[in-house]
Order: C-alpha cells, then sequence, then structure tokens
DNA sequence: CGACATTATGACACCGGTGTCAGGTTCGGA
DNA sequence: TCCGAACCTGACACCGGTGTCATAATGTCG
C-alpha cells in the first residue's frame, strides 16, 4: 500500500501541489478543466488528505472535547451519540474526558488537557454546562466552547438546553390531574442546574392548581441511586404517607419503587412513581416509569455544529436555542383511589 | 498567550532544537548537564510539545480507535474508561466509533475510518473481537489491534478476555446447588462469542451436576431487554414451569423479572432469576439480581496497553490473558422450596 | 486596440517537530 | 602520548499540507 500525498497527486495530475490544495478545500480562483482533472486523479489514487498535516499547517487539530462527570451511563452514551454526529459530519474527531468535578484540581486538568491534546473547541455536558469557573476560565483563555443543557442563560456563547422547568411542570401537573395532593419531591445533586429548574417546575405546577407546598415532603438526592434510596425511606416513612412520588431523575425514582415493592406496596395502586429523563431503566422495571423526554442527542448535535462553525469563522451573536421536553406516561402513575 | 514551541525553548536554552529533541524523548547521548538545563527551561517556559507536529514527523496520529456496537451502555461506558485510562497514560487519544455489525458497508466503513483519521491501532469490542472477515482485512492491512473479551483464542494477536464460560458453569452450579432441576436458559446474540461460551457453561454445569439437559428450556434470545421479554413469555407459559431461569445477560433477566412480576409471579420464591455481567440495572431493579461481574475496564485497560505497546514496538510474541469473573449473589435466587 | 482589472497558477517559505549524518570532544587502552 | 571508539551536538532535509506573493493568462472597457 504506498502512499498517496498531495505531492504525488500533484505530479499525476501535471499542476502543483498548491492547486491541489485548493481543489482539497473548494477555493476559488481554479478553473473548471483543472478542477475536474485533479478530482479524477483523487478518485484513481484513492487519496486520502492527511488531517496531521493539515492541522499542522493551520494550527488546529480537528479536535473537540467533550468533558462530563455524570452517573447516568445512559446520559453518557446519548450525549457523545449527538456529539460524534455532528463531529463525523464535519471532520472532526471527538475526544472524551470524563472528569471529577469536585477535584481540586479541575482547571488545571482541563487546562493540561487543552493544551496536550490541542483542542480546537470544548463541549460542556451537565453539571460542567453552567460551572461558573470553568467558563470563565475558557473565556479568558480565548478557547471556543459550547454547552448543553445548562439552565443559567448567558449571553455570549453557544448553548442548547432544554426545558426542564416546563417538564418538571408537565409531570407535576400530571400528577395533580391524577388527584394527588400530597406529592412528595425529589432533588437532584445540587451542582446540577437542572435541579433547581426542576423544583421550580414541581413548585409552579403546585401553584398552578393550588395544591398547598409542604416542605416535609421535599428531599435532597444526588440523581444517584443509592440518594434515591435514602430519600425513599425518609419519605415512605412520613405518617400519612403522600400518594405520589416524583423524583428528579428516572434512578431515584427507580430506587423509590424497589423500596416501595420491598414494604409490599402496589404501584401505583397504594402510591404513584414519577421520574425524569426517560433512561433505559425507566421501561426495563415494572411498573414502567412515567418520566420526561429530553432530546439528548439533538440537543448535542446542535450545539456541537454549531461550535464547529463557530471554530470556523467566529461569530459574534450568540446561539441559545430551547428544546422541549416531552411527557411519557406509563404504569408507575395512576389515578388515586 | 505567546506559542512556546521548540525553537524558543531551543535559542532560550542555547542550543540546537535537535538537542532540545533528544531531551524531549529521552534520548541517550545528551549530558546530564545539557538535559538539566533543557527540562528547566521546559518548566520556565511552560513548554508543552505539539502532538500533531509529532505525528507528522513520525507519520503517527496517536490515536487509538475503539469500535463498538453493544446495546448496554453500561458495557460500552465500561469500555471506554478502560481504554481512556491506558490512553492517557500513553498520551494517546481515544477515538470511538459505534458501527453497525451487520451494515453492508462495515468493512470499508472502518477502512475509511482508518484512513481518514489515520489511526495508529483499533480495539476490537464484542461483538467485532471475533468477527473473523473484520479481524483478516486487519491482518492483511498490517492495522495493529487488540481484541477485548473475545473467545475464539488465535495464536498471533493481542487478546484479553474473560472466562465466560467458567462463569456460566458457576452461575448454573449456584442454582443446582439451591435445588433447582429445571433451569431454563436464554440465549445471547447469535454474533457474540460470548453467547456460545455462555451456553458451554451452562451445559457443563448440568452435566457435571447430573441435571437431564432439557432442549425446551432453551430460549434464543439476542442480549436485548426486549427479546429478554418474547423469551421470558415463552418460558413462563412452559408447563411444568421452570423454577430457575439463567438468562444470559442482566437486561434479559430484568425482563424475565418484569414478565414474571407482572403475572403476579413471586420472585425468587416462585421462581429464581440469574443474569450476567452485574449490569447498574442488576442491583437498581428488586429483587436484585444474581448474575456474573467480569472486570471489563481491566480487559480494556490491559488490551489497549499492550496495542500501544505493540505499536511503539511491534513484538512476535501474542499476548493472551483471560481474567477470572466473579459469582454475585442477590436476592433473586434462592432455595427451592 | 491598448490599458487595466480579474482570474489562474506555481514557487517558496512555513507549521513544529524528527531522522540522518557529519564534525568535534572526551575517554580508555596500548 | 597517541589513536580509535564512544559520546555529544548541531546543520539540514523532511513529514504533508497551507499561506503569501509574484507572475502569467484571460477578460473588460473606453
Amino acid at each position: 500500500m504506498k502512499k498517496v500525498t498531495i505531492n504525488s497527486v500533484a505530479s499525476y495530475a501535471g499542476v502543483s501541489k498548491k492547486t491541489v490544495s485548493r481543489v482539497l478545500n473548494n477555493e476559488p480562483n481554479v478553473s473548471d478543466a483543472t478542477r475536474e482533472k485533479v478530482l479524477k486523479v483523487f478518485k484513481e489514487l484513492d487519496y486520502t488528505p492527511n488531517p496531521i498535516a493539515r492541522g499542522l499547517a493551520q494550527n488546529r487539530s480537528f479536535i473537540i472535547g467533550c468533558i462530563y462527570d455524570n452517573p447516568s451511563k445512559s446520559y453518557i452514551t446519548r450525549v457523545q451519540t449527538g456529539a460524534l454526529a455532528a463531529c463525523q459530519e464535519n471532520n472532526y474527531n471527538l475526544l472524551i474526558h470524563p472528569c471529577d468535578l469536585r477535584g481540586e484540581e479541575l482547571i488545571s486538568n482541563i487546562e493540561q488537557l487543552i493544551q496536550t491534546s490541542r483542542l480546537d473547541g470544548l463541549v460542556l455536558t451537565p453539571p460542567f454546562s453552567d460551572f461558573k469557573l470553568l467558563v470563565d476560565f475558557l473565556k479568558t483563555k480565548n478557547i471556543p466552547y459550547a454547552r448543553v443543557a445548562s439552565a443559567v442563560l448567558e449571553d455570549e456563547s453557544i448553548s442548547v438546553r432544554s426545558n426542564d422547568e416546563q417538564g418538571a411542570f408537565e409531570i407535576t401537573e400530571h400528577l395533580i390531574r391524577l388527584g394527588h395532593k400530597s406529592i412528595a419531591f425529589i432533588k437532584g445533586h445540587p451542582d446540577h442546574s437542572a435541579t433547581e429548574q426542576r423544583f421550580k417546575g414541581y413548585l409552579r405546577a403546585l401553584n398552578t392548581h393550588g395544591v398547598e407546598f409542604n416542605e416535609r415532603l421535599v428531599e435532597e438526592g444526588n440523581f444517584s441511586y443509592h440518594s434515591g434510596v435514602d430519600s425513599a425511606r425518609s419519605i415512605l416513612d412520613l405518617t400519612p404517607r403522600p400518594t405520589a412520588v416524583f423524583a428528579s431523575n428516572d434512578y431515584m425514582a427507580a430506587a423509590v419503587l424497589k423500596l416501595a415493592t420491598q414494604r409490599q406496596l402496589k404501584v401505583p395502586d397504594d402510591i404513584s412513581i414519577a421520574g425524569f429523563d426517560n433512561a433505559p431503566i425507566a421501561r426495563h422495571i415494572w411498573p414502567g416509569l412515567t418520566t420526561i423526554a429530553q432530546p439528548v442527542e439533538d440537543m448535542t448535535k446542535q450545539a456541537v455544529t454549531k461550535l464547529i462553525e463557530h471554530i470556523a469563522e467566529p461569530q459574534e451573536a450568540p446561539y441559545q436555542v430551547t428544546l422541549e421536553a416531552r411527557l411519557i406516561t406509563r404504569e408507575s402513575t395512576a389515578q388515586i383511589k
């Protein structure tokens, strides 16, 4: 397998390598005849430009980094799927980088990542999307970035989110319409901006429908299955027991379901349970969880696409989009008896 | 932020850039004094070598590709974790590439991936690990690769696996010791070599303990939750109903559990259920699934580490390792009544 | 038809490293 | 003390592309 370089193409086609380069990049000022000729040679020799050489010349790596610190494998996978789709369309590579939000070294860790891998841009996924320290750092260093599923909208960056507050509102409303008036709520991880948004949606729904808010029905979770177990215990021990539980994500909701089942409670007859995210587990357990589906792949793909555009030609205008979330009703919620 | 290149370091340290390069690569034939001097300048200027330039000069990309076509997000994530660990230790990047085993274009898709991204090597994860067509292609093209969790051991490549057959043996034996004699089995995806291995382990356990094999107790699944539901239906409809079900992975086991619960069967009192893989769902449902834990991260990390070593200096000797799997007993299996 | 603008093309340096090789220095042994 | 071997070091080409600029070819308009 002999190597085919721009030089071989050039000499084979009888033009200079600069001209080949022009054809490669769809630059103007190449006559149609020449362009045709070079394109034909591309095919004949099965030429693929070397992205490394191109990167060196243009001082780019064609690599986008994606950082995350998220316990949900399915969420991560969905993020990756969306990001990969955008990268492949634009001949970029995706470098995944799990890391620890709480780590002492986070910023320097990220800095090193960018330095050593020469990233062209960074995608921030929750909980980094709203991590001010990091965002400010990137801004200072002038490193292009896009934020996925952030809650706090700023003015100057690329950000694609879904409407968590509205989703939480709808699912709470769904429970209220089923006759529930005592709806427990399990909060998510305090570092995630979604946590606050979902809580807000819950409150707004109560408010809108004139259901009294009861502080004792709110538990602090952290999105992990384990925290869901703890919260579930507190909630199921309450007297009177709430007739419904809305957990801020499906893992915690699954934990509530598990504990309830262990205690011989029938779901949804004795208690309704709702989650958030539409993780695979939501339909892998019985009864299936009523939950909120977010367009994670879409969000990420849009964010990365815009990021790459921005890298190609920096744009002043911010790009801020909010996609809608969707209520999915399954068997875990039912009319109160 | 001024750019620090090898040239700045060289002139600042008063040596040639070749000498700087020598220090960078820990080459011999540099006096201690010079080495010290250069290393000090590295620190002072905060120099990071440009991997792209290095790649161009050495005709390498320092990128390892990882291909997969696997429905289990948690498995993929674990593979990534292991692969990333190995890459980071060796200053490599990991390029993830989900793709379709059955796709018409698979081979040319992979070829293009390698061409365009200039991969230095490829990690094959199930079901690609034993996909002869692809392995042969890589061998022909002389592209370094490592196989994770393959069943068919060959002589000439890097391969790290875990003992699926033994794991299946142990979990079946566990059921037999609990008094079960009618143990249904759900097979995995026919393209995965693990499918056959797990079935073999099941058979060997029956055989060893003198339990008669009954063909009617075996269902064809494909590792997906959905296929588990179908198989579960057939199994639960049998008369007499088996007293235990061993599904080839946890998703299918969860499906059996779901269907059994829907039918008012008590698990494990009425029927025991066992899975394989120790996926998160195994402990997120109630009752928790008895299953087999494999060292996925370890396997992958070892495979990638060896692959990178092999790329640095091609070795004749193959590297074949089998790690042990571990039985984890949870609440879904119990003594027969 | 001549002056000038526009388009097409190539020569050459450059991106930031590494490989090759030649020349100078130091060291060990006779 | 002299000589060859081993050790250091730097000059320079090279990896495979892109950017700059000069120049040649073509087109436009008065």
